[in-house]
DNA sequence: CATAATTTTGCAACCGGGTTGCATTTATCG
DNA sequence: CGATAAATGCAACCCGGTTGCAAAATTATG
Protein backbone atom coordinates (compact mmCIF):
# COMPACT_ATOMS: atom_id res chain seq x y z
CA UNK A 1 0.00 0.00 0.00
CA UNK A 2 3.25 2.16 0.79
CA UNK A 3 4.46 2.31 -3.15
CA UNK A 4 0.68 2.81 -3.90
CA UNK A 5 0.83 6.30 -1.99
CA UNK A 6 4.15 6.89 -3.01
CA UNK A 7 2.56 6.70 -6.77
CA UNK A 8 -0.69 8.25 -5.96
CA UNK A 9 1.49 11.72 -4.17
CA UNK A 10 3.62 11.65 -7.47
CA UNK A 11 0.51 11.71 -9.59
CA UNK A 12 -0.32 14.97 -8.65
CA UNK A 13 2.51 16.17 -7.64
CA UNK A 14 2.73 16.84 -3.75
CA UNK A 15 6.02 16.72 -1.62
CA UNK A 16 6.70 13.20 0.23
CA UNK A 17 6.03 13.20 3.57
CA UNK A 18 5.53 11.08 6.33
CA UNK A 19 2.38 12.62 7.37
CA UNK A 20 0.77 12.14 3.84
CA UNK A 21 1.95 8.98 3.10
CA UNK A 22 0.69 7.69 6.15
CA UNK A 23 -2.94 9.47 5.33
CA UNK A 24 -2.89 7.74 2.13
CA UNK A 25 -2.72 4.63 3.47
CA UNK A 26 -5.65 4.66 6.08
CA UNK A 27 -7.50 5.94 2.98
CA UNK A 28 -6.60 3.26 0.94
CA UNK A 29 -7.32 0.83 3.35
CA UNK A 30 -10.58 1.86 4.52
CA UNK A 31 -13.79 0.37 2.98
CA UNK A 32 -15.65 3.72 4.01
CA UNK A 33 -15.13 7.21 3.97
CA UNK A 34 -13.29 8.54 7.23
CA UNK A 35 -13.31 11.55 9.27
CA UNK A 36 -10.28 13.12 10.33
CA UNK A 37 -10.47 11.42 14.06
CA UNK A 38 -10.83 7.65 12.37
CA UNK A 39 -7.76 8.67 10.20
CA UNK A 40 -5.82 9.44 13.61
CA UNK A 41 -7.04 6.32 14.75
CA UNK A 42 -6.21 3.88 12.12
CA UNK A 43 -2.90 5.56 11.69
CA UNK A 44 -1.81 4.97 15.54
CA UNK A 45 0.45 6.53 17.56
CA UNK A 46 2.31 8.28 14.69
CA UNK A 47 -0.36 9.68 13.82
CA UNK A 48 0.20 13.43 12.77
CA UNK A 49 -1.16 16.56 13.89
CA UNK A 50 -5.14 16.57 13.44
CA UNK A 51 -4.16 20.06 11.73
CA UNK A 52 -1.76 18.63 9.35
CA UNK A 53 -4.42 15.89 8.79
CA UNK A 54 -6.66 18.44 7.79
CA UNK A 55 -4.77 20.27 5.93
CA UNK A 56 -3.43 17.32 4.28
CA UNK A 57 -7.09 16.27 3.39
CA UNK A 58 -7.84 19.71 1.88
CA UNK A 59 -4.72 19.00 -0.38
CA UNK A 60 -6.11 16.29 -1.38
CA UNK A 61 -9.66 17.01 -2.18
CA UNK A 62 -8.20 20.05 -4.32
CA UNK A 63 -5.98 17.86 -6.91
CA UNK A 64 -8.75 15.19 -6.88
CA UNK A 65 -7.69 12.22 -5.25
CA UNK A 66 -9.46 12.50 -2.27
CA UNK A 67 -13.54 12.80 -2.53
CA UNK A 68 -15.29 14.92 0.61
CA UNK A 69 -18.72 12.84 1.70
CA UNK A 70 -21.71 14.76 3.31
CA UNK A 71 -23.13 12.19 5.74
CA UNK A 72 -25.63 12.64 8.49
CA UNK A 73 -22.49 12.82 11.10
CA UNK A 74 -21.52 15.92 12.06
CA UNK A 75 -18.25 15.57 10.76
CA UNK A 76 -16.67 15.46 7.37
CA UNK A 77 -15.86 12.08 5.68
CA UNK A 78 -13.40 11.59 3.00
CA UNK A 79 -12.43 8.75 0.97
CA UNK A 80 -10.16 7.92 -2.23
CA UNK A 81 -12.00 9.18 -5.44
CA UNK A 82 -10.51 6.02 -7.42
CA UNK A 83 -13.54 4.65 -7.77
CA UNK A 84 -15.56 7.68 -8.79
CA UNK A 85 -16.91 8.59 -11.76
CA UNK A 86 -15.88 12.57 -12.30
CA UNK A 87 -19.46 13.82 -11.46
CA UNK A 88 -21.75 10.63 -9.88
CA UNK A 89 -19.80 8.81 -6.71
CA UNK A 90 -21.42 5.55 -5.47
CA UNK A 91 -23.62 6.19 -3.18
CA UNK A 92 -23.60 6.10 0.67
CA UNK A 93 -25.73 3.55 2.94
CA UNK A 94 -25.65 4.40 6.82
CA UNK A 95 -27.61 2.59 9.30
CA UNK A 96 -29.94 4.09 11.98
CA UNK A 97 -29.00 1.31 14.35
CA UNK A 98 -25.36 1.09 14.48
CA UNK A 99 -24.44 4.26 12.69
CA UNK A 100 -21.96 2.36 9.87
CA UNK A 101 -21.87 4.19 6.24
CA UNK A 102 -21.15 1.82 3.76
CA UNK A 103 -20.02 2.55 0.24
CA UNK A 104 -22.51 1.02 -2.65
CA UNK A 105 -20.42 0.65 -5.12
CA UNK A 106 -22.04 -2.24 -6.97
CA UNK A 107 -25.89 -0.28 -7.88
CA UNK A 108 -26.25 1.77 -10.59
CA UNK A 109 -26.96 5.59 -10.06
CA UNK A 110 -27.81 7.59 -13.49
CA UNK A 111 -27.63 10.93 -12.96
CA UNK A 112 -30.70 13.23 -11.85
CA UNK A 113 -31.88 15.40 -15.15
CA UNK A 114 -31.54 18.89 -14.12
CA UNK A 115 -33.89 21.73 -15.22
CA UNK A 116 -32.35 24.19 -17.90
CA UNK A 117 -29.90 26.47 -16.51
CA UNK A 118 -28.01 24.48 -13.76
CA UNK A 119 -24.35 22.85 -15.21
CA UNK A 120 -23.30 19.68 -12.73
CA UNK A 121 -20.49 18.98 -11.01
CA UNK A 122 -21.25 16.35 -8.34
CA UNK A 123 -23.82 14.46 -7.58
CA UNK A 124 -24.05 12.66 -4.15
CA UNK A 125 -26.83 9.93 -3.04
CA UNK A 126 -27.02 9.12 0.51
CA UNK A 127 -29.64 7.09 1.85
CA UNK A 128 -30.06 5.78 5.40
CA UNK A 129 -31.80 2.72 7.05
CA UNK A 130 -31.27 -0.57 8.26
CA UNK A 131 -28.43 -2.33 7.30
CA UNK A 132 -28.04 -6.50 6.78
CA UNK A 133 -26.45 -7.16 10.27
CA UNK A 134 -28.22 -4.94 11.90
CA UNK A 135 -31.63 -6.58 10.65
CA UNK A 136 -30.64 -10.21 11.17
CA UNK A 137 -29.35 -8.92 14.41
CA UNK A 138 -33.42 -8.21 15.18
CA UNK A 139 -34.74 -11.06 14.37
CA UNK A 140 -33.11 -12.87 16.44
CA UNK A 141 -33.60 -10.51 19.20
CA UNK A 142 -37.20 -11.11 18.47
CA UNK A 143 -37.21 -14.62 18.19
CA UNK A 144 -35.51 -14.71 21.83
CA UNK A 145 -37.84 -12.79 23.31
CA UNK A 146 -40.63 -15.42 22.55
CA UNK B 1 -49.87 30.93 6.73
CA UNK B 2 -50.40 31.27 10.77
CA UNK B 3 -53.44 29.07 10.57
CA UNK B 4 -51.43 26.59 8.32
CA UNK B 5 -49.06 26.72 11.54
CA UNK B 6 -51.37 25.73 13.68
CA UNK B 7 -53.13 23.29 11.69
CA UNK B 8 -49.64 21.39 11.31
CA UNK B 9 -49.19 21.90 14.93
CA UNK B 10 -52.55 20.35 15.77
CA UNK B 11 -51.79 17.44 13.71
CA UNK B 12 -49.21 15.96 15.68
CA UNK B 13 -50.37 17.07 18.58
CA UNK B 14 -47.61 19.47 19.89
CA UNK B 15 -48.79 22.61 22.55
CA UNK B 16 -49.11 25.76 20.65
CA UNK B 17 -46.35 28.32 21.46
CA UNK B 18 -45.09 31.49 20.32
CA UNK B 19 -41.95 30.02 19.66
CA UNK B 20 -43.45 26.91 17.66
CA UNK B 21 -45.70 29.06 15.36
CA UNK B 22 -43.04 31.70 14.46
CA UNK B 23 -40.69 28.77 13.71
CA UNK B 24 -43.31 26.83 11.73
CA UNK B 25 -44.40 30.11 9.49
CA UNK B 26 -40.38 30.89 8.78
CA UNK B 27 -40.42 27.42 7.50
CA UNK B 28 -43.52 27.62 5.13
CA UNK B 29 -42.34 30.91 3.63
CA UNK B 30 -39.30 29.35 2.78
CA UNK B 31 -38.29 28.08 -0.52
CA UNK B 32 -35.08 26.58 0.36
CA UNK B 33 -34.02 24.32 3.43
CA UNK B 34 -33.18 27.22 6.52
CA UNK B 35 -30.97 27.08 8.99
CA UNK B 36 -31.01 27.79 13.04
CA UNK B 37 -29.48 30.92 12.11
CA UNK B 38 -31.31 32.04 8.88
CA UNK B 39 -34.76 31.54 11.15
CA UNK B 40 -33.50 33.56 13.57
CA UNK B 41 -33.35 35.92 11.18
CA UNK B 42 -36.67 35.37 9.13
CA UNK B 43 -38.26 35.57 12.29
CA UNK B 44 -36.42 38.73 13.45
CA UNK B 45 -36.42 40.66 16.91
CA UNK B 46 -39.15 38.13 18.40
CA UNK B 47 -37.27 35.63 17.72
CA UNK B 48 -36.81 32.63 20.39
CA UNK B 49 -33.58 31.35 21.82
CA UNK B 50 -30.77 29.32 19.90
CA UNK B 51 -31.83 26.56 21.80
CA UNK B 52 -35.79 26.91 21.61
CA UNK B 53 -34.73 27.03 17.75
CA UNK B 54 -33.26 23.80 18.19
CA UNK B 55 -35.13 21.85 20.61
CA UNK B 56 -38.35 22.88 18.48
CA UNK B 57 -36.40 21.54 15.36
CA UNK B 58 -35.68 18.38 16.74
CA UNK B 59 -39.42 17.67 17.67
CA UNK B 60 -40.67 18.75 14.59
CA UNK B 61 -38.60 16.75 12.93
CA UNK B 62 -39.22 13.22 14.98
CA UNK B 63 -42.72 13.96 14.33
CA UNK B 64 -42.16 13.93 10.92
CA UNK B 65 -43.28 17.58 10.12
CA UNK B 66 -39.80 18.77 9.15
CA UNK B 67 -36.85 16.92 7.28
CA UNK B 68 -32.78 17.46 8.00
CA UNK B 69 -31.23 18.46 4.56
CA UNK B 70 -27.29 17.58 4.77
CA UNK B 71 -25.95 20.21 2.86
CA UNK B 72 -22.23 20.88 2.36
CA UNK B 73 -22.16 23.29 4.14
CA UNK B 74 -21.45 23.15 8.09
CA UNK B 75 -24.54 24.07 9.74
CA UNK B 76 -27.85 21.66 9.84
CA UNK B 77 -30.62 22.49 7.25
CA UNK B 78 -34.43 22.46 8.05
CA UNK B 79 -37.11 21.61 5.46
CA UNK B 80 -41.04 21.10 5.79
CA UNK B 81 -41.42 17.89 4.52
CA UNK B 82 -45.16 18.25 2.87
CA UNK B 83 -44.06 18.43 -0.45
CA UNK B 84 -41.50 15.11 -0.14
CA UNK B 85 -42.42 11.37 -0.75
CA UNK B 86 -42.45 8.88 2.14
CA UNK B 87 -38.41 8.18 1.50
CA UNK B 88 -37.17 10.02 -1.06
CA UNK B 89 -37.76 14.21 -0.25
CA UNK B 90 -36.65 15.90 -4.25
CA UNK B 91 -33.06 17.03 -4.22
CA UNK B 92 -31.16 19.51 -3.66
CA UNK B 93 -28.70 21.55 -5.73
CA UNK B 94 -26.13 23.66 -4.11
CA UNK B 95 -24.18 26.68 -6.29
CA UNK B 96 -20.65 26.56 -5.79
CA UNK B 97 -20.27 30.36 -6.89
CA UNK B 98 -23.67 31.72 -4.72
CA UNK B 99 -23.44 29.09 -2.31
CA UNK B 100 -27.31 29.52 -2.73
CA UNK B 101 -29.08 26.42 -1.89
CA UNK B 102 -32.03 25.48 -4.81
CA UNK B 103 -34.96 22.72 -4.30
CA UNK B 104 -35.41 20.39 -7.31
CA UNK B 105 -38.93 19.78 -6.82
CA UNK B 106 -39.65 19.22 -10.55
CA UNK B 107 -37.28 16.32 -11.21
CA UNK B 108 -37.94 12.75 -11.25
CA UNK B 109 -35.88 10.84 -8.54
CA UNK B 110 -36.39 6.42 -8.81
CA UNK B 111 -34.79 5.26 -5.21
CA UNK B 112 -31.79 3.56 -6.02
CA UNK B 113 -32.13 -0.62 -6.21
CA UNK B 114 -30.34 -1.77 -3.05
CA UNK B 115 -28.51 -4.95 -2.35
CA UNK B 116 -30.10 -7.79 -0.69
CA UNK B 117 -30.74 -7.26 2.93
CA UNK B 118 -30.44 -3.53 2.98
CA UNK B 119 -34.13 -1.61 4.19
CA UNK B 120 -34.19 1.99 3.28
CA UNK B 121 -35.64 4.64 5.16
CA UNK B 122 -35.14 7.98 3.26
CA UNK B 123 -33.09 8.98 0.49
CA UNK B 124 -31.26 12.41 -0.18
CA UNK B 125 -29.54 13.62 -3.86
CA UNK B 126 -27.42 16.39 -3.34
CA UNK B 127 -25.64 18.07 -6.06
CA UNK B 128 -23.74 20.93 -6.55
CA UNK B 129 -22.42 23.06 -9.83
CA UNK B 130 -23.76 26.47 -11.25
CA UNK B 131 -26.81 27.85 -10.89
CA UNK B 132 -28.97 29.37 -13.94
CA UNK B 133 -28.14 33.09 -12.44
CA UNK B 134 -24.42 32.62 -11.49
CA UNK B 135 -23.82 31.09 -15.33
CA UNK B 136 -25.42 33.85 -17.48
CA UNK B 137 -23.56 36.46 -14.72
CA UNK B 138 -20.72 34.71 -15.94
CA UNK B 139 -21.34 34.70 -19.67
CA UNK B 140 -21.74 39.01 -19.61
CA UNK B 141 -18.78 39.09 -17.57
CA UNK B 142 -16.67 37.52 -20.35
CA UNK B 143 -18.04 39.52 -23.16
CA UNK B 144 -17.23 43.00 -20.51
CA UNK B 145 -13.73 41.69 -20.77
CA UNK B 146 -13.36 41.61 -24.35
C1' DC C 1 27.44 17.56 -0.81
C1' DA C 2 26.25 21.68 1.60
C1' DT C 3 23.01 25.11 1.99
C1' DA C 4 19.44 28.35 0.61
C1' DA C 5 14.55 28.75 -0.67
C1' DT C 6 10.20 27.00 0.03
C1' DT C 7 6.81 23.84 2.04
C1' DT C 8 5.11 21.32 5.70
C1' DT C 9 4.39 20.44 10.35
C1' DG C 10 3.07 21.14 15.28
C1' DC C 11 1.35 23.78 18.86
C1' DA C 12 -1.78 26.79 21.14
C1' DA C 13 -5.28 29.62 20.83
C1' DC C 14 -9.38 30.44 18.74
C1' DC C 15 -14.14 30.14 16.15
C1' DG C 16 -18.85 28.79 15.67
C1' DG C 17 -22.53 25.38 15.41
C1' DG C 18 -24.81 22.78 18.49
C1' DT C 19 -25.88 20.78 23.38
C1' DT C 20 -26.74 20.46 28.47
C1' DG C 21 -28.28 21.61 33.23
C1' DC C 22 -31.18 24.16 35.71
C1' DA C 23 -34.31 27.66 37.19
C1' DT C 24 -38.37 30.14 35.44
C1' DT C 25 -42.36 30.62 32.63
C1' DT C 26 -46.26 28.94 30.00
C1' DA C 27 -49.87 25.74 28.08
C1' DT C 28 -53.18 22.47 29.16
C1' DC C 29 -56.54 19.90 31.84
C1' DG C 30 -59.43 18.87 35.74
C1' DC D 1 -58.71 28.94 38.95
C1' DG D 2 -54.99 25.96 40.50
C1' DA D 3 -52.02 21.94 39.71
C1' DT D 4 -48.98 19.58 36.74
C1' DA D 5 -46.29 18.71 33.06
C1' DA D 6 -44.04 20.75 29.21
C1' DA D 7 -41.55 24.58 27.03
C1' DT D 8 -38.38 28.41 27.35
C1' DG D 9 -34.12 31.20 28.32
C1' DC D 10 -29.68 31.69 29.99
C1' DA D 11 -24.95 30.52 30.77
C1' DA D 12 -21.71 27.38 30.44
C1' DC D 13 -20.01 23.93 27.88
C1' DC D 14 -18.56 20.45 24.00
C1' DC D 15 -16.24 19.38 19.91
C1' DG D 16 -15.13 19.63 14.92
C1' DG D 17 -12.56 22.51 12.45
C1' DT D 18 -9.42 26.80 11.51
C1' DT D 19 -5.64 30.33 12.07
C1' DG D 20 -1.09 32.46 13.16
C1' DC D 21 3.35 31.65 13.91
C1' DA D 22 7.70 29.46 14.88
C1' DA D 23 10.33 25.13 14.08
C1' DA D 24 11.35 21.22 11.07
C1' DA D 25 11.60 18.83 6.74
C1' DT D 26 11.80 18.74 1.63
C1' DT D 27 13.49 20.07 -2.70
C1' DA D 28 16.35 22.95 -5.71
C1' DT D 29 20.88 25.27 -6.51
C1' DG D 30 25.76 26.14 -6.71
Amino acid sequence: MKNKAIELLNSVSLRRTGPRLAILEALLNADAPLTQDQIADAIGDSAPNKTTIYRTLTHLVETGLVHEAFLENRSQHYELAHHCGKQCCHPHFTCRQCEQTHCLTGVSTPLVELPKGFSIQRQQIHIDGVCPDCRTRNKTKEIGQI
